[in-house]
DNA sequence: TGTATTTTTCAACGGTTGTTGAACAATGGA
DNA sequence: TCCATTGTTCAACAACCGTTGAAAAATACA
């Protein structure tokens, strides 16, 4: 009976909001005022909080990025330990960095399949790919590619760079659930089914890697 | 000594500057008066050749649609012709979709490699990318498809079609040209070296359809 | 309670957007 | 040469943009 009533604050309705409209039609086919409209929120208050629209943006991208972060650091980890004093096996690594945008308390929340959009727009984009990316995820990325070169001793440096980003290019075009496959395979294949693509991708991109071993 | 001067015509100049203008910020990040500076051009001449803005990106993204999809269905049957009778390998099968992206008189041009990162924002988008890419792109991908499953005769059609969704992502990110893996790799790998990228993609992609044999 | 601080609203600013209709120039066939 | 068609420019429209400063409301603290 400790129901604990939690105050939604206003900022975060316009996070939540900002998310959603981002993710859908990317940062200029979103302004202050649908933002606003969709948080019930008066305009002047996204600016109050967050600044100019431009940190609004990267204070969404943000939120979510530590969070993830950390969990998959921890898998990545778990993964090295629970193998050693052998190599972890690239299935176990691909795994550590896919695992954790399903398998979290947090799968329910629209917010999160909304994130995934939102990073395959910015992923992809030339104006943000380069930076943005590396600035939240890339530290990251390297703890990855160690643990793939222990897995893999014999692989070329840059086939390894080439690998990560088929997997990203991948990954974020699976989750970023526009719909395409269903087209294609004509509803065979669901785009929210994001546990169904998670299996897939494992599969496909474990075996990717695979094959360098020379 | 039989040089012909073609005469450039603003409608494709307004063509170019939209490709260049809609790759680097998406669609709603680039406006009409900037596509017509940068062609050097009225505002107005755009509206007239293509009507609403929409259409002009449309225009912009049918163009190179058409030649690239006769290009790669050559490139396929060729494939399919010259294993005759057997069926032709995976890995033919993926190059006969990347290789026209490159071996052609055009590579030169910069216009194909603005289209290349455009068409990365499209697919990426939710917003179009389940329409647009399944109207330009999905009929010829089909016979993509059914070649791969002479190739694979075992083969799952679901893993198929998400097989072909990881291709997808992967290649629209490697040549969309963000810079990323540059950052990555600390200058191992360079985004704009579309050759290399294709040599990698073909490698990695392969392996992923061959593991479907079972 | 009264006061200081934070949060939210309101109204408005200058600037930019896509689009339009009328005027002007170029072109092509008679 | 003339005319009809096509291509191009110009000026302007209403609508909307991000941002701001001041007023109002809510909250926190004494």
């Amino acid at each position: 009976m400790d129901a604990v009533i939690q105050k939604v604050e206003k900022r975060d309705l316009i996070l939540d909001a900002a998310e959603a409209l981002f993710a859908k039609h990317g940062y200029d086919g979103v302004t202050l005022r649908a933002i606003a409209r969709l948080a019930d929120v008066d305009v002047a208050l996204a600016n109050y909080h967050f600044g100019p629209k431009r940190d609004l943006f990267d204070a969404v991208l943000m939120r979510r990025a530590q969070m993830l972060n950390s969990w998959r650091l921890k898998a990545l980890d778990d993964a090295i330990e629970a193998a050693a004093p052998n190599a972890p096996s690239v299935r176990s690594i691909i795994d550590a960095y896919l695992e954790p945008l399903l398998n979290r308390p947090h799968v329910e929340e629209p917010g999160w399949k909304n994130y995934y959009a939102l990073i395959a727009y910015v992923n992809n984009s030339p104006e943000w790919g380069g930076k943005l990316m590396t600035q939240f995820f890339d530290p990251l990325i390297e703890r990855f590619i160690e643990a793939l070169k222990l897995a893999l001793p014999d692989a070329d440096a840059a086939d390894l760079y080439w690998g990560y980003h088929c997997l990203s290019g991948a990954l974020t075009l699976a989750f970023a659930q526009t719909g395409r496959i269903d087209h294609l395979s004509n509803g065979l294949c669901r785009s929210d089914d994001l546990p169904d693509a998670y299996t897939h991708l494992v599969q496909f991109i474990s075996a990717g890697f695979d094959r360098m071993r020379t």
